[in-house]
RNA sequence: GCCCGAAUGGUGGAAUGGUAGACACGAGGGACUUAAAAUCCCUUGGCUAUUGCGGCUGUGCGGGUUCGAGUCCCGCUUCGGGCACCA
């Protein structure tokens, strides 16, 4: 009989003491590295869909194994992250004991569904081995500046020699803001100004910029990190303010992290999310003199044609023009509207979307014909966007046109046939009017045509300059927390200093409390003597979750190197990461933040392949299937499912684990709650039948399947099989164990080909044509499958011919011992077992793939179906090799035909070879 | 608002432009059994017919291309995902 439980812990134990999965550099063997994303290592353990994409790799894995490639196939934990410092809080218990805890939860979950990771190359990002990489990455960051002439990272030494001998003149960098200064400025700044001005290049930088702030976790956080104004972790509110942080700067990468979206092999949908993400809009960057002033705006526009529809021009409220434009009579006016834009967060701006604004009191010139225009303030103006200025054109921008409607400002349509008295016209299209002056003349061009040109004379005027602009923000990379790695860096006389490479990894210290200190300091502020050898301070905050994350399947390629982050020959073998599977929750963040970090590296000469992941798979969540039982109102009486519309009833959440195939186990439910102790039920057919719903898997929904309960119960070949048989891998689908006994009857009946009763039934006969034509129809079938990701249809194949073998009694030896290799990657546990029954001894995980053989594919009579007018009617069986002219002729002479055929003509008749004989009547 | 993606039985889902519904669950019927479980066999999109074994219809809706459309094109509807006062 087939026992799950001996055979699981038996190979399981088998694997481990031969050293199966483990993997060096093999420079006879073809690389592939296939990764998961790793898991955060919460306190809930793993829930059944947790495994779903660990299945998926290992699959591929172990079938690229089989088919003769070196597979680098690692696992280990992003350890570092809020959930543990938040419980810590509470608790008292430190982040580190939990953290651990739960990582070895883990372990024990993940060893039981037998993957085939390497387990001697597990990392954890919170293991100072570990980080040490992260920081020394950071220290290299903050000497390196981007030069976007040649768009790649350079020594910050190299700036600086610039600096000595021509100033800023000429210089072709990334910075947070133009600077202008001469050789002999520069020599003449003492060492504070020369940090800050170096500050304003550096690719890690500290920089005043707006942060999101959120005072209930009390830290930063990036903009992946926010949504809706809301933390993604706990959902508190965030608002903007200006804060002095670590920075990187990723947005100066923005143009490669886009042109790189077209070298890699990921979904459409996930590169386009990217590319929605670094924004990229190409326009002009235009500038109007502001009347009685030497003031002059700069404005962003991708719109240069609509020039002569200005009516009006926007500031943000936050912008540094509004005080320098302000009329005094205006003053008062102004300021109060941006403090009340001020108090408001940003949840509150994006929610309000009442227009409001106010008039400056000053007029700007419009470039091209002289037209006085006024200057409002408006928080429809972001100020981190382009200028934080804008010129408005109320006729072809909806949301100018909602201002001008408001505050009673003209609107001039710029576009022939474009009806502007209802709504604006924001379509690019059409022909162009009204937009004529001594300098420029549009008029009749089409919209398109249109831009070119006002951008070309633009720039030939000197009033503005081709400019492309990105969405993309650098990311905020200080954090006001504990649990994280601390930055390995010193302050000496308030200049920020990295520490040395013989000084890292820098040790996270050890703290009272993790609170932030009386002063509002972060909770480095407590740990004891946190100075350098110098006395030097040292950093208070630590580094963003997505820190450790962004490098990490680099050390996975060589991880216990104490020289180097990965060795020049483990980064030239395993180059990057072939597939890389993992959840669409971390498209804009974690998978761009690696491919920038590896971007750097690249520049640095560290890694040798600038995108870091080659192939993407996404795979779906699983959802929870929720049941309902219904109580009829003030009664603690249960009416099932199908008479429940008879009462008034209220749905209650039921436990799924008393629940089976939606039939509620009474007694069981008695004993889950005590208040249910005594319920009473109203039953249909001698059952209760509970209602479902889909929903997110949680534990406050009771739909919670743990993995563990499904191992005990069916074994861990039976979950890997019955993963993969829920659906396309990609898609969303709801977790219902109803139907995971057919996947463990398949087992079943494939035990039964091996065995009968405990007697083995296989033998050396020879495979008959039948048996072959069975095997390699699945031979042909699986490994296109693997290839496509296609796995629930494999599972199906499987079945397929296991019956089909199960029919035609096969005994052959050759035939089930190649039915098990390519079921290997599938049930690795059950296959190893009747591998070895049928007189194996080495692992099946060696053994070779088997190839399909067309020949015993073929078929002697091929079946056609006849069909008129493209409606099958009739079958017919010809010899395989029968030609086109044959086919025609045995489906016109068929009886079948003439009753077709009664009363019509035929027009025509085509004939697909091996299909269909379509027959086109009139 | 913009950009992606999806829609097929009671359910999860199969179908290189060529006989829609593979495979599985569930349901119904039967065999074995003292009984239950397990196992095995049959039926299972709908309507209709059924001692003439077939007929009609059918892949969200409306058009189109094609000898032939679940699949390709155009226009909708609904649902899911992403981005969003980004000028």
């Amino acid at each position: 009989m087939y026992n799950h439980k001996a055979i699981e812990q038996r190979w399981q134990q088998y694997w481990k003491d031969q050293r199966t999965y483990h993997v060096d550099i093999d420079p006879q063997k073809p690389k592939f590295y296939v990764l998961d994303m790793f898991p955060y290592p919460s306190g809930a353990g793993l829930h059944v869909g947790h495994p779903l994409g660990y299945i998926a790799s290992d699959i591929y894995s172990r079938y690229k194994r089989l088919n003769g490639f070196n597979v680098l196939h690692p696992m280990g934990y992003d350890a570092y992250g809020l959930p543990a410092e938040q419980y810590a809080i509470q608790t008292g218990q430190h982040p580190e004991k939990t953290t651990v805890n739960n990582i070895n939860r883990y372990r024990e979950q993940l060893d039981k569904i037998g993957f085939c990771y390497d387990w001697d190359r597990e990392i954890r990002t919170c293991d100072p081995e570990y980080y040490r990489w992260t920081q020394w990455a950071f220290t290299r960051m903050f000497n390196s500046y981007f030069d976007t002439a040649k768009q790649k990272a350079e020594p910050i030494a190299d700036l600086v020699k610039h600096f000595e001998e021509h100033g800023s003149q000429g210089v072709t960098a990334a910075c947070s803001k133009e600077l202008h200064f001469t050789a002999d400025e520069w020599r003449a700044m003492d060492d504070k100004q020369k940090s800050d001005t170096l500050m304003n290049y550096r690719i890690a930088y500290l920089g005043n910029t707006m942060v999101n702030w959120c005072a209930k976790l009390g830290t930063v956080l990036a903009n992946d990190e926010v949504s809706e104004g809301l933390s993604i972790r706990g959902g508190y509110p965030v608002e903007q303010k200006l804060m002095y942080q670590w920075c990187l700067r990723v947005s100066a990468y923005a143009q490669r992290l886009l042109d790189g979206l077209d070298t890699i092999d990921w979904t459409d949908s996930l590169k386009e999310t990217q590319r929605n993400w670094i924004g990229r809009s190409e326009g002009a960057e235009m500038l109007f003199k502001v009347a009685d002033s030497d003031v002059t705006l700069e404005i962003f526009t991708t719109r240069a044609d609509t020039v002569f529809g200005v009516t009006f021009m926007v500031l943000a409220p936050e912008s540094k023009y509004v005080d320098m434009v302000t009329t005094p009579e205006q003053r008062q006016a102004v300021d109060e509207y941006v403090q009340a834009t001020k108090r408001k967060t940003e949840r509150e701006r994006m929610i309000d979307k009442k227009v409001s604004g106010v008039f400056t009191g000053a007029y700007a010139i419009n470039p091209l014909n002289g037209k006085e225009i006024p200057i409002w303030v408006s928080d429809y103006v972001l100020a981190g966007y382009g200028t934080g200025a804008i010129m408005a054109v109320p006729a072809h921008d909806s949301r100018d046109y909602a201002f001008a409607k408001h505050f009673g400002l003209p609107i001039i349509p710029l576009i022939e046939g474009a009806d502007v008295s209802e709504e604006s016209y924001d379509a690019k299209e059409g022909k162009v009017i009204n937009s004529k002056s001594d300098l420029l003349d549009l008029n009749g061009m089409e919209v398109k045509d249109a831009i070119a040109a006002a951008k070309r004379r633009i720039e030939e005027l000197g009033i503005g300059k081709v400019k492309v602009n990105f969405r993309l923000r650098d990311a905020i990379f200080s954090r006001q927390r504990y649990w994280g790695e601390p930055f390995p860096v010193y302050y000496k006389d308030g200049i920020p200093m990295m520490m040395d490479d013989s000084e890292l990894p820098l040790l996270l210290p050890e703290v009272d409390k993790f609170l932030p200190t009386e002063t509002g300091e972060p909770p480095l502020g407590r740990a004891a003597n946190w100075k350098t050898k110098e006395g030097y301070p040292i950093e208070l905050c630590t580094m963003p979750g997505f820190a450790g994350s962004s490098a990490y399947y680099l050390r996975y390629m060589d991880p216990r190197n104490s020289k180097a982050l990965v060795s020049k020959e483990a980064d030239e073998y395993w180059r990057n990461v072939d597939l890389y599977i993992g959840g669409t929750e971390h498209a804009t963040g974690h998978l761009i933040y690696s491919r920038f970090w590896n971007k750097f590296l690249f520049d640095l000469g560290v890694v040798c392949e600038e995108e870091p992941f080659k192939k993407l798979i996404n795979q779906g969540m699983i959802q929870g299937r929720s049941n309902f039982v219904y109580r009829i109102k003030d009664t603690n009486t249960f009416v099932s499912y199908g008479l429940k519309d008879q009462y008034d009833v209220t749905p209650i959440h039921v436990d799924v684990n008393i629940v089976s195939n939606d039939v509620l186990d009474l007694d069981k439910f008695r004993a889950w709650r005590p208040e249910f102790a005594d319920a009473e039920f109203i039953l249909e057919d001698g059952k209760y039948v509970c209602g479902y719903a889909v929903e997110k898997m949680s534990k406050s929904m009771f739909n919670v399947v743990n993995p563990d309960d499904i191992v005990e119960r069916y074994g861990a070949d039976t979950l890997r099989l019955y993963e993969m048989f829920l659906g396309p891998l990609e898609q969303s689908k709801p977790w219902d164990t109803n139907g995971i006994d057919g996947v463990h009857r398949f087992i079943n009946k494939l035990w039964g080909l091996y065995y009968k009763g405990d007697d083995l039934r296989v033998t050396d006969d020879v495979p008959t044509k039948e048996n072959l034509k069975s095997l390699h129809k699945l031979i042909k079938k699986v490994t296109a499958d693997i290839e496509n990701f296609s796995y629930n249809t494999s599972v199906a194949a499987f079945m397929v011919c296991v019956n089909e073998l199960t029919q035609q009694k096969c005994s052959s030896r050759e035939v089930l011992s190649q039915l098990l290799i390519l079921l290997a990657p599938f049930a690795p546990h059950v296959a190893e077992e009747l591998w070895h029954a049928i007189g194996n001894d080495t692992t099946i995980c060696d053994a070779q793939w088997p190839i399909c053989n067309e020949d015993y594919l073929k078929e002697d009579t091929v079946n056609y179906a006849v069909s008129f007018n493209g409606k099958a009617r009739y079958n017919i069986q010809l010899p395989a090799d029968a030609g086109k002219e044959e086919a025609e002729k045995a489906a016109l002479e068929n009886p079948g035909a003439a009753k077709w055929l009664e009363g019509k003509t035929i027009k025509k008749v085509i004939v697909v070879p091996g299909k269909i004989v379509n027959i086109v009547v009139g």
